[in-house]
DNA sequence: CGGGCACATTGACCCAGATCAATGAAACGC
DNA sequence: GCGTTTCATTGATCTGGGTCAATGTGCCCG
């Protein structure tokens, strides 16, 4: 059981794959950087999410703490002998990674085909529903900066910013502070995450 | 084992998981459509791809022969019995699963961060490094046409077209002919994909 | 309480890539 | 052999979102 502080690293890309995580509190952003410092957020994590299971002998992305994180940490040998011992466990990991690998895919149409409105309009979505508790809330936290949704979404600080100023302007979401947005219309907001 | 033609369909997004599909021969695009017509392909399959792992009960994204595909395809049921027979299997979908992240990972930096020449040219290397054979080759087999490479890297069939013209200009490749590339430079063309 | 710092917002302008519009160039049926 | 269709290339123009540049707005710490 490990602790790891706000803007603190905790997984880099491209060092040795020794270990596996798995999440037990605290929100942390996963990311691939360019050498250029373009950066590509690929994911947020949150509780119970796992995290390492490289099939390379290196990680394929770097990982880092947004609120405080609390994480579990097995070397990459106890994980195989975890997975030899609990086969439900294997089940369970494979179900985590199809769900990922839709979820990914989701991503990609967003990255590749959609506006800076519908990218916007669609993440808040999901951030409601993906949120820890059950069904879809009103209140959606944003623990992350700007320049983390920014770089989730494939665009700019700026753009970001603008396209919230806008959605709020037509009484579609609220925004009390810098990390929370009500959902003041949740049916405009689906049909803006479309088009 | 089944036979499907080029332009046919075997996977709809949206209709009942019921099986699972084991790709022996020929090549697929796999893709996700908008409402309003809008496409993004998130990958494309060739011989030993797995497809169809659906956690939830209906398919996330559709797939169509590029090539005449040949393919076993399972009941969900019976993979499941599968599953529970040959634990080895087990391990082996997870590790493509996980392969298959990674490589959603990099398309999202690709679709989010890259420049129209950055995606060409990391798509023209990764079929390079990807081909069915084992080393990567000069002479790289583009079976799908001009608007499947154009929604796998967001970008349209004109910018495409242009920019493999303008790669040509350089001399970094050569195009025979409309289905295949010569990497004549195959240094120049990752530090194309890199910026 | 007030100066400084980190982050977010807003405005003015610009450009990579989209869109619109022809023009090639294979492949196919007849 | 020769229209017809389909796909790719090339050119001209337009625009959504990026870039550059201030301007807010808390928040922390002395």
């Amino acid at each position: 059981m490990v602790q790891i502080e706000p803007g603190q690293c905790f997984i880099t890309e491209g060092e040795t794959a020794d270990a596996f995580f798995n999440i037990t509190a605290g929100s942390a952003k996963l990311y691939k950087l360019m050498a250029d410092g373009r950066r590509q957020i690929t994911g947020f994590a949150f509780r119970g999410h796992f995290l390492g299971l490289a099939v390379s002998s290196t990680y394929a992305f770097s990982a880092e703490a947004i609120e405080p994180v609390r994480l579990c940490r097995f070397a990459r040998a106890r994980l195989f002998r975890l997975l030899a011992d609990f086969p439900a466990l294997e089940r369970r990991l494979l179900e985590r990674a199809a769900t990922e690998l839709v979820a990914a895919q989701e991503q990609m149409l967003l990255l590749g085909r959609k506006t800076a409105r519908e990218r916007v309009a669609s993440f808040l979505r999901a951030q409601a529903l993906a949120a820890p508790c059950g069904r879809p809330r009103a209140m959606v936290a944003l623990p992350m900066r700007r320049g983390d949704i920014a770089d989730y979404l494939g665009l700019t600080i700026e753009t970001v910013s603008r396209t919230l100023t806008r959605l709020r302007a037509e009484g579609i979401i609220e925004i009390p502070d810098q990390t929370h947005v009500l959902l003041r219309d949740p049916a405009r907001l689906v049909r803006a995450a479309e088009g």
